[in-house]
DNA sequence: TAATTCCTGTTAAAAGATGTTAAACCTTCC
DNA sequence: GGAAGGTTTAACATCTTTTAACAGGAATTA
């Protein structure tokens, strides 16, 4: 049980029920409102921990949303929703003070990871919320904050693009990584040569991890990866 | 003692000087300037928590300086001193990021709850400008007043420049700093050159914090440092 | 099963970003 | 004007990431 309240505003009623229920689901409190004038007024009526704003709403964008809340409020994290074909720049201008976005179409679990990220970043220094940040699996012991895998006191640095994906991989140990989510997340945009370069990441990870046999990257063909530790 | 740096600009002599000294009699470190180009030159060189801007100035008026200045910062607040005359139109479209504006005439006093309000609020919860003046991580002691970083008696005098960089560190300890952000925030300005100053500041700290194991810069490369302590 | 196509594995080279040091440049203070 | 200290620029080294190229598998179709 989480006990953060979101405040979701997106107009397309399908795509706003599927998330609503979705995140209701994972234990968030959610408020969906479906244009800007409407959720800039729930927003101040309440207390959120987050908001997910799309970015092109009926009344009022959800730039002018947030504008008009950066006024009153510098904390509370904002997510846009944007559709691919924007601009990146027009958004970096927006990435202050911790706001972030997800490109539709994304998936669910893109989307609930991006939320935890921000509300573990926001929340910490706060002793309850502790996140994952090393991860034991077969005889390795990885850090990812100093970027660091180590067996039997042999340490080896990684670079960011290795942690990260390595990062991802003991999440979902001995579960599926799906190709899209991980290239969305580290990567930012799925493509055909971020893929090309997350294949080669993959094949320098598998050499790492060589050195223990039970440890393994597994290809799930056409659809992604599984690190598996039997 | 608030410790707040103000940078106040104002061409009447006798209305800057005693704004000036009440306000450095009530705890705030003020700059003065007379015209706009000095103003937007000494903002640029220091690092200020506020700016008190006349609007009629000679040389260059206060609201061209705060475009000048919001193309770099959008963070800094900006109170514009007005002449009563002033169409209130005219001054609410600079009203955006936390600016506000006052008109003359008024009471010290209420200068005063403005300027304590806007501070309060900017820098309530917001890590870039947070107030917090000194630091502990690892087994060193910093203080970001005093440009003073020491460890085990030891004391290091640093330069301007590795103080602000290394307090931004500090307040996004464990967390990820953003390149761009370090940049606009301290060099105001995200330029290949800045950028290669700041590594070279990077490099600078590094070899500071050698010193303790414990403590280190990793690089997220392509997107900025973390300062972490484990 | 053969042929085709798509996807992945692997390696190396190219491109890009950062690390490091020293010299050049700028201020400030005598 | 010169010295001292701080900052930026330049140059070169190194590391990281992406791109390219080719080799194999896996899935699909006939």
């Amino acid at each position: 049980m989480s006990d953060f309240k979101l405040l979701l505003v997106e107009d397309d009623p399908n795509l706003g029920q599927i998330l609503n229920e979705y995140l209701s689901l994972k234990g968030y409190e959610t408020t969906l409102c479906s244009d800007g004038e409407e959720g800039l007024k729930t927003f101040k009526r309440g207390r959120f921990d987050l908001c997910l704003f799309d970015i092109m709403l009926p009344k009022k964008d959800g730039f002018s949303m947030a504008k008009e809340i950066r006024r009153e409020d510098t904390v509370t994290p904002i997510i846009f929703l944007t559709a691919k074909s924007m601009k990146e720049d027009t958004i970096e201008g927006f990435k202050i003070g911790g706001d972030d976005y997800i490109t539709k179409p994304f998936s669910m679990e893109e989307l609930l990871l991006r939320i935890k990220a921000i509300l573990k970043r926001t929340t910490e220094g706060n002793p309850q919320v502790s996140g994952q940040k090393t991860f034991e699996f077969g005889s390795f012991h990885f850090d990812y904050d100093k970027q660091m895998l180590s067996r039997g006191g042999v340490e080896t640095r990684l670079t960011s693009k290795e942690s990260e994906l390595l990062r991802l991989l003991c999440l979902h140990l001995n579960q599926p990584l799906d190709r899209s989510v991980a290239l969305k997340l580290i990567w930012r945009d799925d493509s055909y040569f971020n893929a090309r370069s997350m294949d080669v990441y993959i094949a320098k990870l598998r050499k790492l991890l060589r050195e223990d046999e039970s440890v393994q990257i597994i290809t799930l063909h056409g659809s992604g990866f599984k690190l598996i530790d039997s």
